[in-house]
DNA sequence: CCCTACGTTCATCACTCCTTCACATCTCCC
DNA sequence: GGGAGATGTGAAGGAGTGATGAACGTAGGG
């Protein structure tokens, strides 16, 4: 379940979209200040916070401006002034979004989840890249020059180890550990069975024999 | 033809606003306060609410909130006060539009068909589309290549997790998580057995099974 | 109350792919 | 260049994983 912090000074706004935004299926947590919602940031954690621009102790934009310095949790402000000005500054330093009052509660909880699809979007991209080779573990899925090759899960775990630091050298019976798990007790030639299949797949040249040693990633 | 469901404890304001929605083509009703209200809202099931803020029994911010507890139906509040602080008042309790008394009856229709026109298009837009399927969990519909297909409650939660992130591998606990509940205690064959159901409605060649891992949905 | 629809479980079959082996090839060192 | 050890490779076996149809239990509706 989603996590929402809802920031405004009003006990009865925060109220009313806390209610709204549980009713849509969020967690949510309130805070009624600025200095409140930088503590709830760390021990709530959530996935979105939204922001009421005039605040006591700190105001929305420093709060922002903090969040950001640390997260990149998405934003959406909520603001009374609604001069191009004004939004403007709000977008600039950080806010995912922003919203000018009077609203309707079913358009924040519109906006929110448009927000967090555009975030959820972003976020699904952890590839790596090694040379010429891009590699999605969250989607099982290898390019070679962007051409889509199908690997095994241990193929894949192999790849990634040795993708995650091109050119560094691993022994056999590291690769083993990290691909095939600690307790494996099989023999090292496994290894080379798998390394026969990766480079049937991805090209040999991409992996280089280390004699007497073990494999490694050609930079 | 669309239900309107008008709150006043006036007998002859509702009698106008009356005459006017049903001349303009809606079915209607009426009641005169708050505690009745409540009740025509879950008798009639209308499809928007016109609600004045004074009544007797609940105040119409009142029965707002309590309609709002449980349902999203779309509510215009009619009120003789004018200050900003009121309007504000009502829209963060979820009101969709408000109109300030006195005002022309024809105002009115022509409010009430601008909030139903932006409910239905904001209804209308949770559709899922990944590939050829289409799927819109407010009416547990899947189109396939515009075939509608008929799943059940399970299936679809299932086929929209896939569907939110095509490509991306889920888990079976994953899945199972998400489509049973967070408190799924079964087997992990279970999401086996919907998947094979959901093959055979959405075409087998849609879901990939990735070896050892899980599922995901073909890009 | 029965019936239907649905979710879950089970048993069985089919398949993938990990592992091993045997032999070929290569590297290094003498 | 030759030998010993290390690595490459194709094939085969088998453990583990997935697919499938049927059975069971249950909840909701007529």
């Amino acid at each position: 379940m989603r996590r929402v912090l809802i920031v405004d000074d009003d006990p009865k706004v925060c109220e009313t979209l806390d209610r709204y935004l549980a009713h849509a299926g969020y967690a949510t947590a309130t805070a009624l200040d600025g200095a409140k919602a930088l503590e709830a940031a760390r021990s709530f954690a959530p996935d979105l916070i939204v922001l009421d621009l005039m605040l006591p102790v700190f105001d929305g934009l420093a709060v922002c401006r903090m969040l950001r310095a640390t997260s990149s949790v998405p934003i959406i402000m909520l603001t009374a002034k609604s001069t191009e000005r004004d939004k403007l500054a709000g977008l600039e330093l950080g806010a995912d979004d922003y919203l000018t009052k009077p609203f309707s509660p079913r358009e924040l909880v519109a906006r929110v989840e448009a927000v967090l699809r555009r975030a959820a979007k972003q976020e699904q991209s952890p590839c790596i890249v090694a040379g010429a080779l891009t590699i999605d573990p969250s989607r099982c899925e290898v390019r070679v020059s962007d051409e889509l090759v199908t690997v095994t899960a241990t193929e894949l775990r192999l790849l990634v180890t040795l993708a995650k630091t091109p050119g560094r050298v691993y022994r056999r019976d590291e690769l083993a550990r990290i691909a095939l798990g600690d307790d494996f007790e099989g023999l090292d030639r496994t290894i080379d069975a798998h390394i026969k299949n990766l480079r049937r797949k991805v090209g040999a040249e991409r992996i280089a024999t280390v004699f007497g040693i073990g494999y490694k990633l050609v930079a």
